[in-house]
DNA sequence: TAGAGGTGGAC
RNA sequence: UUUGUCCACCUCUA
């Protein structure tokens, strides 16, 4: 399969987004009908775990595997189908699932051969829309993470030139449900002429949602479930970055502005500078002006969601508050503090209420039942415990974490008493305590044996604290060539928004990827032999002598090519 | 060092 | 009991 003709047809899709921005794409059908972006469609859902979940027509990888063509076949018959143009997409499943809030999601779940015709479809949009979306926006995007946009967040709000004082926050209600599939396909017109192409994602919009033996057909809302729907939610929810951009930001009639007149501009006109950071339908705007004015910027952004978009701004959840008194976001609390060691005025990333609430009712349930086997439950905690962890390694709170270190102890504890109730307290202490040579740094002395393997359960206070200063993510179907969204670079917070002045710290592992990444993109064919597909990237000098990378000095090769070097230097 | 599989977390 | 992105970890292969 010829992944590289693909990656270089997205990377030209991409520059020309970039390039032509009034120029709308055409001729996008063909690409969703190719065999082999259906293939590699095909593969990338086959790759997920969801895969063996069926929709309704019972099919799952297991059951499509059975035949050693069944992968061949489909992709002919979706291809034949989609050319033909009789291709219809089935019925999803409805199905609820709890959200983390206790309420329930609705999902629809589409069938193997519908999520590979999605996926084509994703593999279309996504690297022209990576080329349009605002640098605010972080939600379901390549390369973006929770942690990069509360890093966005933190890196304005701690900017003390531009004082923002005012937080509103917002969240838009039952956003997926309500985007109107009308208004979605008038946005995405403004980039596409394909009526075949839109009148696909129309299907797949439309199609009908199977529940208790009906089927419905709603004329609004992407499916929750679905390949593309969070690149189309993207989509849409972009229209209110843009409005954000042209209002509040850099209005038309100041394009010809030197960035650093922008600001007074702002101040005098708009009555101050609002920055806006966007995860899917959870936004935070920062304002440095007054509050009665910030309460009329809430009621502007609530008539824009409205009347542009039809959508609605949950009332009780939008809520302006002060800068000192914090805000939620992520599952983060932002929060400024003086500094312990100088005293100076400083924003902080914190654990929110919620997420430590959360936690410790997640701990409590695994060590709950005492008839589930020590070392599944012991298993159970330490995934726990890292990934929680992991996430919240960018919050400054070695406090917490040493408390909840402290209530896990305990919880474990109880769970050991519990289990061994004929047993006395030094009993169950011996049997549960790994012996000394087994015992390590960053882990609790509690824990099992399972043959000579111990499971050992890590401490949150061994997870090492992360700064929240990552770098602004590059193209990712350009690699780190110069993305020229933005009309100019600025100055205070218009650094922010100027890709390249970003000068951001990151971890080496990241670093190392997005090189990868890069140089990938820039060739994807092996740059040695030439003939062979990219799968390794090649230092010179090695990674793990420098620790720096360079992407002229790194090579896109293929395994051989790869190993021929390191045996050459040998 | 790179791939393949799996586990966990955030939204 | 699903989708997407991202992060971390574990195992295996060379």
């Amino acid at each position: 399969m010829d992944t590289t003709q693909i990656l270089k047809i997205q990377t030209e899709l991409a520059q020309r987004t970039l390039a032509q921005p009034a120029e709308r794409h055409k001729r996008l059908y063909r690409f969703v009908c190719d065999e082999g972006w259906l293939r590699t469609g095909l593969e990338t859902v086959l790759a997920n775990k969801g895969s063996s979940t069926s929709g309704l027509d019972g099919v799952t990888k297991g059951r499509l595997d059975t035949n050693p063509d069944g992968r061949s076949n489909l992709v002919h018959q979706l291809h034949a189908e989609l050319v033909a143009g009789t291709y219809h997409p089935q019925p999803v499943k409805r199905v609820y699932i709890p959200k983390a809030n206790g309420k329930l999601r609705p999902l629809g779940i589409a069938t193997l051969r519908d999520r590979t015709v999605q996926a084509a479809v994703k593999m279309v949009l996504e690297p022209i829309y990576e080329s349009v979306f605002l640098p605010c926006s972080w939600g379901f995007r390549p390369l973006r993470s929770t942690h990069h946009a509360l890093s966005a967040l933190r890196r304005a709000t701690s900017d003390p030139r531009m004082g923002f004082k005012w937080i509103i926050e917002g969240d838009i209600a039952a956003c997926f449900d309500e985007i109107e599939h009308r208004l979605l396909r008038r946005v995405l017109k403004q980039r596409i002429q394909d009526e075949t192409f839109l009148d696909l994602i129309t299907t797949m919009l439309r199609c009908g949602i199977w529940e208790d033996g009906r089927v419905t057909y709603p004329s609004a809302g992407t499916p929750q479930g679905a390949v593309c729907s969070p690149v189309l939610a993207n989509v849409f929810l972009h229209e209110f970055d843009a409005w954000y951009l042209r209002t509040y930001r850099v209005r038309p009639e100041w394009a010809h502005l030197a960035p650093s007149s922008l600001q007074y501009r702002r101040k005098t006109e708009i009555g101050g500078t609002l920055m806006l950071t966007r995860y899917a339908d959870d936004w935070v705007a920062v304002w440095n002006g007054s509050r009665s004015r910030a309460e009329e910027i809430k009621a502007e952004i609530k008539t824009f969601l409205a009347d542009e978009l039809h959508l609605r701004l949950s009332e009780e959840k939008t809520l302006i508050t002060h800068i000192d008194d914090g805000f939620d976001f992520l599952g983060y609390r932002m929060q400024g503090d003086k500094r312990w060691s100088d005293g100076q005025w400083c924003f902080f990333s914190r654990v929110s209420e919620r997420a430590i609430r959360r936690f410790r009712d997640a701990v409590k349930e695994i060590t709950r039942y005492t008839f589930t086997d020590e070392v599944a439950a012991f298993t159970a905690l330490a995934g726990l415990i890292r990934g929680w962890g992991n996430y919240y390694a960018y919050a400054a709170e070695s406090r917490l974490m040493d408390s909840l270190d402290g209530f896990i102890y305990r919880e474990i504890w109880s769970y050991c008493r519990r289990k061994q109730r004929t047993l006395g307290a030094k009993a169950v202490y011996r049997m549960y305590t790994l012996p000394p040579h087994l015992r390590e740094v960053g882990y609790f002395h509690l824990g099992a044996m399972m043959g000579e393997q111990a499971v050992r359960i890590p401490r949150l206070s061994g997870i090492p604290r992360k700064a929240l200063r990552l770098g602004y993510p590059p193209h990712p179907y350009l690699g780190d060539i110069h993305t020229d969204v933005l009309p100019a670079p600025g100055t205070g917070d218009e650094c922010w928004w100027d890709q390249h002045v970003w000068a951001g710290q990151e971890g080496d592992r990241i670093g190392q990827r997005r090189l990868v990444t890069a140089v990938r993109m820039r060739t994807a064919v092996c740059e040695v032999c030439g003939t062979q597909l990219v799968d390794e990237v090649h230092h010179d000098p090695p990674w793990h002598e420098t620790h720096r990378h360079h992407p002229q000095q790194a090579l896109a090769v293929c395994v051989a090519c790869h190993r021929r070097l390191h045996g050459a230097k040998r």
